[in-house]
DNA sequence: AACGGTACCGGTAACGATACCGGTATTCTC
DNA sequence: GAGAATACCGGTATCGTTACCGGTACCGTT
């Protein structure tokens, strides 16, 4: 049974009539009397005709496919991604997820792939090793729509959607001073990433807002990863003048936070405060439980992919506004100071 | 900035020459010279000319596109589908991946999209509501590769890779008993996933070895879910004899599980033991720290990808035994009561 | 009777690329 | 020097679909 699939052709052929009144008769345009539409309609059930799509992808140019590039697969942007989806098959289009794996080069080639398979138009979050935008300037200059989310760069000129970074690392911190913390450390991410630095403004802005010296050897950078907060949270703690309190831009960097003030024997959030950002839910599990600043991720992506779609349909008219979607405070047993007695 | 990519024909009219024969030169193909070869690809070069993948799909119907299905993107499917996404990355497929969010309807969906959108293949992990197998089979009928992967349904015929559920299902229960735990409950999950009833017939095997009576009131089958676990846990633990240890099959569940456990105010691992099954990374945070059956999800990925490109390029030969992946027992504290005390 | 409008349909050219066939020259062979 | 082999190239059909143009009826109007 390898019998192809069956074309307007043969549906003409059939009952003898030309394939631009079957075309006109399945698309439902006029110029088609209603008995022959009646005639082609039933021979197509029959048939079980579908048009093919990849014919139509060459003359329409279009694929009803949007290309979305994200630096990895983790909590937040798999929820993103989700959103994405949600949206986009919807309005009838597929999505194609490359991750860059955080990185440049792996990006470029991404991009290049997606758009030689005639993507419609880009969803993108960059990689932290990502410095020069060209690649996604060529696509733009190409009149193709793109939209950048969670991960956006200022110097990319395009729709973007993104939470409130620094208004949540402001009150993340704010929220560990007035638990009394006094010297408040913050695993900062990587140095060329936006989203890193808007969510370190914010731990400044608190600490000025609240006439708390900036001490630089209490900022640290360091990547994305449970290991190296690990690392970094251990020469924290081992520091003269400890911290009493830390703040960390992501949860994963928390975890490993978590390991280290564990493993040097101190407790939280009595000798030490903690909080992370994105509450994940496992920190809901651990004990203590861990504070943490949440984000409506799925709601990210959906709105990216509706701005998406909006841009795609009217691209001589790209509204470059920021998105920007208020984050949420969470605070739990790693950093409530007062009630913690209460719990215990 | 708005000029159209050039095309072949472009470089015919601007070198006078015909398209069939820039189109031998660019495949480097014979019957053509090697100075109007070097004539051509130095214009490619110059209008940076790309062939244009859409006309290729249409005239080859190939896409080098593999469509994946997968009921979601959970810790586990997810290291599966980046070991799929290396794989035919590597190969020159680009991955389109659809969740069924398990859904029967919504699978069936994602099969006819991916379908008319000319995907060369099919590699996919079937939902918890997938009872009939229709779809695939007429996939199957139009001779398009596919290749099922973790959550097999030996109703279906094609090449697949799984992990040793039956196998993993015996370690975590053996293991329990060889702590000296007697009743032994399980959280199994959905009636109709052979993934969910291989699991449970190692637990069966393991008490038959050891001799030790079945208590259907000791089985509890509900959704993969933490709030289902949690709440099946609370009525295990309020039973007249209650259990006292419990393998759930996945960690998911096992997290449900020990919140209730906790509620109860019960200790692991001396009051009651606890193992999951798929070892995400988290149960090591964990206080107690959990133990649970390690798979090797990425290379399943990777497997199933590289199975799936094989099958591709052998259809006339297609080779149905099933890759079974051994899986390894990763004990912690809340099932080793022996050494349960020094760890305190 | 002549004309204009409408309804319906068919032919053909695109879209961008490759495969096949056939036709020149040029070279080789004896 | 005739015939065969080779190297090189161009024309055309094809993939499945839609857009565009043109043509035939048929109707109603004046």
């Amino acid at each position: 049974m390898l019998n192809k699939p069956p074309t307007i052709k043969d549906i003409a052929r059939q009952l003898n009539i030309s394939v631009s009144t079957v075309s006109r008769a399945i698309r439902n345009a006029s110029d088609v009397s209603a008995e022959t539409k009646k005639t082609v309609m039933a021979l197509v059930e029959e048939l079980n005709y579908q048009p093919n799509q990849l014919a139509l992808n060459l003359r329409s140019k279009q694929t009803h496919t949007i290309g979305v590039i994200v630096p990895n697969l983790d909590y937040v942007l798999s929820m993103m991604v989700r959103g994405i989806d949600e949206v986009a098959l919807e309005a009838g289009y597929t999505v194609i997820i490359c991750q860059s794996n955080e990185s440049y080069g792996r990006e470029i080639l991404n991009a290049r792939r997606l758009l030689d398979r005639g993507v419609d138009g880009f969803i993108v979050s960059v990689s932290s090793e990502t410095n020069s935008f060209d690649h996604f300037k060529k696509i733009q200059e190409k009149n193709i729509p793109m939209v950048v989310f969670d991960r956006v760069a200022s110097q990319l000129k395009a729709p973007s959607v993104r939470i409130d970074n620094t208004g949540g690392g402001f009150m993340a911190t704010e929220h560990l001073i007035e638990q009394g913390y006094k010297r408040i450390a913050v695993l900062a991410g990587p140095q060329n990433l936006e989203i890193s630095n808007s969510r370190l403004d914010g731990y400044k802005n608190a600490l000025k807002k609240h006439k708390i010296k900036i001490d630089p050897s209490l900022i640290i950078h360091c990547d994305f990863n449970q290991d190296y907060a690990f690392f970094a949270t251990e020469e924290l703690l081992s520091l003269k003048k400890r911290p009493d309190a830390i703040f960390t831009i992501s949860d994963r960097m928390a975890l490993g936070a978590m390991l280290a003030i564990k493993k040097k024997g101190l407790q939280m959030p009595n000798d030490i405060g903690l909080i992370g950002f994105n509450d994940e839910p496992v920190l809901n599990l651990l004990t203590p439980s861990i504070s943490s600043i949440e984000q409506p991720s799925f709601e990210v992506g959906k709105l990216a992919a509706k701005l998406f779609i909006e841009t795609m349909h009217n691209m001589d008219n790209i509204d470059l506004s920021e998105r920007i979607i208020k984050t949420k405070l969470i605070a739990r047993e790693s950093s409530l100071k007062i009630n913690a007695k209460k719990l215990k």
